[in-house]
DNA sequence: CAGTGGTCTAGACCACTGG
DNA sequence: CAGTGGTCTAGACCACTGG
């Protein structure tokens, strides 16, 4: 339950004890009112407000003006694409375990048009990731051999590799093309993903650059589309 | 200045207020401290966080705990509707011709999500659009009632919609908030996008508000992803 | 009409930053 | 230490939804 002895402020609590009953089952399509949490948790209804509007700003939950407080339908982790994110900084973001499990990772003989690209040998890193315990995501992720061999040192199955390639390797990942599709897996791919044999994933394709204009990686991810959606949010400033 | 009068809440008119103001340069690396705004604008903190909040939100505005709150070094320059919104500009970049026919506009008597949203009636459009003659796209559009009647007056079958929006009806869009997956069609729809049944497409779908944070249009495209996709380019912030 | 979320006030104490 | 944002209380009235 709720601690107002815990260092950690009751509108964090009392937001993940709802998230987790909203995973659970607890609740369904709507929450309590604003007026009975208060009374639940014990707290002021800025306190209340403060906790759900979380939820609600990562699309958890979604207010009706004099009807309520609903749970949304949405695939429960959605990518910001203004930014460059990892998968891991996304999961973690929706307040959710992020995971992985590293498939493969070496060469990459028959990579052609990676190899093209980079003007050399590739290495390649294929990862499974998870978001509490969920399969989501399958990561390909394609670098110049020499990146790649400095990659090999470290612990895949775990690192953010973006953290690797900037902090350990010193490169500057400056800019991101990206194309977002939609495609039918292999059988193989469906498998892992714990999905049925020719379902359809959501697709994300791109090329990182570093400062200098160098291609660094070539990525291909597939994203189950129950668990995962793309979110760009776009503005107009005022004047 | 602020007015208490109008219909418009008080933080949406303070947070519209500092975004001029570090727009034209009044406020250059810091905005006032939360106690100073409240002397400013003459009004409780609650009002004030909330109004900052929202700046913080769209990524204009960063606070730093025991400092201040600062203003986002670059406010992530997005291109308006260009890639995302405008069918026909997207088509015409490819070199290829846009096309467009109507398939329907009236009111929507089942849209209970949108009527929902808007708080009335709602006045739908949907679209087959073309690239080259090709079938590419299904666009469905929705507006409030009161909006929908004006746009009738106007050739649909051709127009660009947003400019008629903004020019026409002197609306102001300033924010979308778009999310991107994959589906599966309905049989309808695969016979007017000429695409095998139960074939899965792209889906985009997004809410545009204006600038007294007012829903003014509620959307939904279909893509075919062998003729579109989308594409993003992301740029890492230097911090 | 009772119940809902939306807005707002006027306080209070805490945790953090810098000189 | 004074000043900052972070958290929280205990109220109030409004606007909207549905029966």
């Amino acid at each position: 339950m709720i601690n107002a002895e815990l260092p950690i402020p009751l509108h964090i609590q009392i937001s993940n004890q709802l998230e987790k009953q909203i995973n659970n089952g607890t609740y369904r399509e709507k929450i309590p009112s604003e007026r009975e949490l208060m009374e639940l948790f014990s707290v002021s209804r800025t306190t209340v407000r403060e906790a759900v509007s979380k939820l609600v700003k990562e699309g958890v939950l979604k207010k009706i003006h004099g009807k309520g407080t609903f749970i949304s339908d949405k695939p429960p982790i959605q990518e910001w694409l203004s930014s460059l994110n990892s998968f891991t900084e996304t999961v973690k973001n929706m307040g959710m375990t992020a995971g992985s499990r590293l498939l493969y990772a070496g060469e990459a003989k028959e990579a052609h048009k990676q190899i093209n690209l980079f003007g050399e040998n590739v290495y390649t890193i294929v990862r499974l990731r998870y978001a509490n315990n969920t399969p989501v995501a399958i990561e390909r992720h394609y670098y110049p051999l020499s990146i790649g061999i400095n990659l090999q040192n470290f612990d895949l199955d775990k690192a953010t590799i973006y953290d690797l390639l900037e902090q350990e390797l010193s490169i500057t990942l400056t800019e991101a093309e990206q194309f977002i599709s939609t495609e039918r897996v292999t059988r193989e791919d469906a498998g892992i993903l714990e999905i049925l044999p020719h379902a359809h994933v959501l697709s994300a394709e791109r090329v990182i650059t570093d400062q200098y204009g160098r291609s660094v990686e070539w990525y291909k991810g597939l994203y189950r589309p129950d668990m995962y959606v793309f979110r760009v949010r776009t503005k107009r400033s005022l004047l």
